[in-house]
DNA sequence: ATAGCGTGTGCAAGCGGTTCCAGGAACTTT
DNA sequence: AAAGTTCCTGGAACCGCTTGCACACGCTAT
């Protein structure tokens, strides 16, 4: 800077100045100019360590997230984040503390949080990638902070989740609305916040629908294609079958495709199917393409980041809870009555 | 710092040595407990902004890349790199400029690299997230950089990329050694480097077994599971129809196993099929399970970082061709000879 | 007793910016 | 012509840390 100024012929304080303030610094045109065509020549970049330092604001948050490698959905919550920060002038500081069941993830994700703060981020977003309640690492309090895909068990800090509940309604609702009143449900007993909130939707729109709640028609398994495959068979099995179901996750689906094959049905003429996560790459390349439930992790990303980034903070920590919209394919039909048939 | 230091009743000096070099900076014991003791109780945390200023170095490493949104590779290479990083105490700042085709991706491209040098890196890496040549941009220069799955056209920046001939050779030979002799490959033209290396290894692996290149048993389409199943049609309706197929990706594989169902024809009693990019959600979920080439996404992330840290750099920017593995499941099987039908 | 030595500690200069404040130059006003 | 403004510019402190250097101390050797 001090290099700039001498070939400018003005004062170091000036050039810092003008690219800070160029229009109500006073400096005249001229001499902005003239620093201007200096920058240029000395190729100066300025320092934003010492920016920050004299600042006390990076322009960084961080972002840690515990497992990006394993599922698809860290694309899009990084994403929406990254994008987030990108408008705001920000760059995102990126640290993954491992799987959720890796047992030094507590001491990772402390590790991580330290990391950030000696970094002197200006705020931090913990990312889930599976929906989950947790008891948010006391260092966070040190700074902003916000959860994604996750909540405090005591709602002391902000956070943005899907909304499951209403993600479940209204994929059973719209399996109710093409006819169909055997509805069943392939779901799991994985340990996080979605499986009983979707639960509680498809009852609820079952229940909206004057459609008693069949325990039957709940299978539990492993979230996974082979998962689904396997748990779908006792539905199918049933002597009063579905014909329609909603699928914890889009592998899932991919499994009742699979099992509905080898049975020698089809969809969606014997059977209607809704997924949930629209993965691209399963979702839409399926025969027939899925109807499926989108988990908004883009716009959650961003939710979070712009949260961050608010001048004033409510008093109230924010319990963000995003929709997820219902994309139409060609899985779900109308329930083909014996009439019809 | 200095709190710290008043508390344990020294200068500030000696906190900071403790903290640097406990071993030889020769300050007896006894003081180096009463200094960690006020270290806890002041709830010190060291700021690296200011460590960094006066050590030029940041320990921070920036990740440039194309597009986190669309790939599902994207998380392993930024796994990767981001284990490299923090195992040598490092983090990574993370800038996406956007879709490969994004009108404006060259100017977010500089802008990001910008945003990272202002805030000192110690190196960049450049991702793509497809295998491609390009020019790297000028800002590159200014300080230690590496391409991830891209190479300088002029080969002036370390780089590191999948062999994909080689990979496309084994693929190909795996299925020449269970018998197959008119081999297909369903691959694509879109612009990257893949394209031509794989159908270099392709024929090669063809002409060390003797086998003439057919022409007619290339076919070319959109990388997606419509596109593979469009393509592959070609092939399956030839005379002579192939008894194996390699094809581009797993996408590809896909829509090869949709073209084989709809033609009521059996993998791999009919047709043997080899994938590409081991995708998890695919690969391994498809029936039957899909033999796949591995892209060492993971790998060749840590391996950019790795090297971006060596303490010193080769006089030759290395140019790293890293070995896609053979994952066998159970799309490949003897070629069904006349006799045995 | 004085010089010489090793040891432990503190002073202070910078790293590269931002910004408050004072002061000089040019221009009005009386 | 002198004083008062306004406008622009430069000096300097500070952000929190690292580290070369010097100093003070207690000790042994002459």
């Amino acid at each position: 800077m001090h290099d700039v100024a001498r070939l400018a012929g003005v004062s170091q304080s000036s050039v810092s100045l003008v690219l800070n303030d160029p229009e109500n610094c006073g400096i005249p045109v001229a001499t902005q100019e003239r620093i201007h065509e200096a920058i240029r020549q000395v190729g100066y970049r300025t320092n934003r360590l010492a920016r920050a330092m004299r600042l006390h604001r990076t322009d960084t948050i961080g972002f840690v997230s515990d497992d990006v490698a394993t599922t698809p959905f860290a694309n899009e919550m990084i994403k929406g984040a990254q994008d987030a920060a990108w408008e705001a002038g920000r760059l995102l500081l990126i640290v993954n503390t491992g799987a959720v069941d890796h047992p030094e993830r507590a001491e990772l994700e402390s590790a991580a949080i330290d990391q950030l703060l000696e970094r002197q981020v200006d705020g931090i977003v913990l990312a889930a990638m599976f929906h989950r309640v947790l008891s948010p690492p006391p260092a966070l309090r040190e700074t902003r902070a916000v959860l994604l895909d996750a909540r405090a068990a005591d709602e002391s800090l902000p956070s943005v989740v899907p909304d499951e509940h209403g993600a479940a309604f209204a994929a059973t609702d719209h399996l109710i609305k093409y006819g169909h009143r055997r509805v069943g449900f392939v779901t799991t007993d994985y340990p996080s916040a979605a499986p009983p909130e979707r639960l509680q939707g498809y009852r609820d729109a079952l229940h909206a629908h004057s459609i008693a709640f069949d325990d039957d028609l709940v299978a539990i398994g492993v979230p996974t294609t082979s998962g689904g495959r396997a748990a779908v068979g006792d539905l199918l099995d049933l002597d009063d079958p579905p014909t329609g179901i909603f699928c914890y996750n889009d592998q899932t689906a991919m499994g009742v495709y699979q099992a509905v094959r080898d049975r020698g049905l089809r969809i969606p003429e014997d059977l209607s199917v809704v997924g949930f996560d629209d993965q691209q790459l399963i979702a839409a390349e399926l025969v027939p393409p899925l109807t499926t439930m989108a988990l908004p992790h883009y716009a959650m990303g961003h939710w979070a980041v712009s949260y961050l980034l608010n001048d004033h903070l409510p008093d109230e920590p924010v319990q963000m809870v995003l929709p997820c919209p219902l994309i139409e394919r060609a899985s779900v039909t109308q329930r083909q009555t014996a009439g019809s048939r």
